[in-house]
RNA sequence: GUCCCGUUCGUCUAGGGGUCUAGGACACCGCCCUUUCACGGCGGCAACACGGGUUCAAAUCCCGUACGGGACGCCA
């Protein structure tokens, strides 16, 4: 039997960070099993489809490099088929018509819940006649779920769990309005895909139930079922907006990688052994659901951003530039045209192992292809009257050096720190980087330099001396 | 309120009766390296929610309490 897995997002416009954990988990295991991961909209209720939340996600998945092995399906195409499954269900007697309104029913709650009972829906027309109906009246269809007993459901990460079944109620499966309901529509979906395993937030938990009765009163197979505990914010309870970045979207822009992304939403909730750091294609051959932990866990910025540090400085410097080029486009409002781009390529290996973000590395690498129009407050304490003596000693040394490289232009600092500073190079170099990058800290500044190029740097040398006497 | 699920360092977790004076990672704190900031190296702080059982032996099994989360829609 192939394993069909399927991730089934309600257009809400953006790809919430738990979805994505959901969906990399479901993908993960389609891939482990050599099976098909698919995917489906939900979308029954029309209020909330657009076609732009729809693509929002399907961006997501795209970057996230969780590809899917069908044309996304929308689940409101489908209804007609959901409807006749209703129909059939009513004429085997699976289910029945039902007239209450929806005020006789929140009635009906709110003193069920008074009475500290079992809040449920009574089943007062299960087993009225026909002849009873009022004429003309709205109805909406209901299952009939069994009354006594219990129902287990064994689930690959929570075990047996077991509900009586007075606890199960007679749930609505076609609206007054005659369309399906998310509850009957699911199970339909499900059964027609051949979806094997169902894995979603345990949330859903309590459906699984509902949704069962829906499968035997048919008589279709019942999927393998693995719910997975939620992920909570930092403070506990629900992940929100609050607590930072929620959405597969904003993570992007705020500079993460996929494959960080990826990694630490696999170790929430996943496990094996101690490893830490897992590629894609060594999380497809070792996902299963033995490593799915049972608890919820918090979300933790701190360790994403940790965990990002080690993709940078893993990635290739050709897809750091073409990376970052959008985010220097956006704080700096420049271009990269080939020489920046050479440039920045050049000095990549000094930036992406000090940045945290490609934000970070956008900030960073600014002073490679942008001129130097101000120092920043600590950079002007190396920018002194009294060390001014340092950039003039640097210009003359480095204007006669031929091939400016790093190991020319290092042996050039240390002999100046030999004549000026009695061998401490500190006091060459801060000067130098203050000129160099307008700020007081930056790569190596033998590697700057010789990225930026004598002429470069003699330009910026002058400019900073300028600074100084005027 | 009713039902369901969970509870190991601040956080993510390893652990599945003896090898646990509980291991790793992130964070934090020291030290080293060093032209700055990072990286890196070394070291440190720090946890089995509580109470009962079962057992020669429990973080590991059972029960209860507490706390946390989830579900109780003509939403999905």
């Amino acid at each position: 039997m192939t394993v069909i897995t399927r991730f089934p997002p309600s257009p809400t416009g953006m790809m919430h960070i738990g979805n994505a954990r959901t969906a990399l988990f479901n993908y993960l295991y389609a891939r482990h099993m050599g099976g098909k991961f698919v995917i489906r909209i939900e979308d029954t209720d029309r209020a909330r489809h657009s076609d732009e939340a729809v693509q929002v996600i399907l961006d997501s998945l795209d970057w996230l490099g969780l590809d899917y092995d069908n044309t996304p399906e929308s689940q409101f195409a489908n209804k007609q088929r959901h409807i006749d499954v209703a129909h059939e269900m009513l004429a085997k007697g699976n289910a029945y018509k039902c007239y209450c309104t929806p005020e006789e029913l929140q009635e009906m709650r709110d003193t069920m819940k008074e009475e500290g009972r079992i809040v449920a829906y009574n089943g007062k027309w299960r087993d009225k006649p026909e002849s009873e109906a009022p004429a003309d009246a709205p109805f909406v269809v209901r299952m009939k779920a069994p009354q006594d007993g219990h129902t287990v459901v064994s689930d690959e990460v929570q075990g047996d769990v077991k509900v009586e079944n007075k606890q199960l109620d007679d749930m609505i499966i076609l609206r007054s309005d005659g369309t399906p309901t998310y509850m009957l529509a699911v199970v339909v979906d499900d059964h027609d895909m051949g979806i094997t395993h169902v894995m979603r937030g345990d949330d859903h938990l309590n459906n699984t139930f509902r949704q069962n009765v829906i499968y035997d009163l048919l008589g279709w197979d019942k999927p393998r079922y693995a719910h997975l505990p939620l992920i909570h914010g930092p403070s506990g309870g629900k992940l929100s907006k609050r607590h930072g970045s929620v959405s597969v979207e904003e993570f992007k822009n705020e500079g993460y990688l996929p494959e960080t992304v990826n990694n630490y939403l696999l170790r929430l909730g996943w496990s094996h052994g101690d490893d830490e750091i897992i590629s894609m294609q060594e999380a497809i051959k070792l996902f299963d659901f033995d490593g799915i932990n049972k608890s919820a866990a918090k979300f933790d910025y701190a360790k994403l951003e940790s965990l990002n540090a080690h993709y940078m400085v893993e990635a290739d410097n050709d897809r750091l530039v073409d990376l970052v080029t959008p985010f220097i486009k956006q704080k700096f409002n420049i271009d990269l045209d080939e020489p920046k781009k050479k440039t920045l390529l050049a000095g990549m290996n000094g930036l992406k192992e000090r940045a945290k973000t490609l934000v970070q590395l956008a900030d960073e690498a600014r002073f490679y292809i942008a001129d130097i129009t101000s120092y920043d407050e600590k950079a002007k304490k190396h920018l002194d009257q009294y060390l001014v003596f340092m950039l003039k000693g640097l210009k003359d040394k480095f204007k006669v050096l031929d091939n400016f490289n790093h190991d020319v232009i290092e042996a050039a600092c240390r002999a100046l720190a030999e004549e000026q500073a009695e061998g401490k190079l500190g006091k060459v170099m801060m000067p130098l980087r203050a000129a160099l990058t307008g700020t007081d800290k930056s790569p190596s500044l033998f590697e700057v330099a010789e990225v930026l190029g004598k002429e470069e740097v003699i330009k910026r040398l002058d400019a900073a001396i300028e600074f100084i006497e005027k």
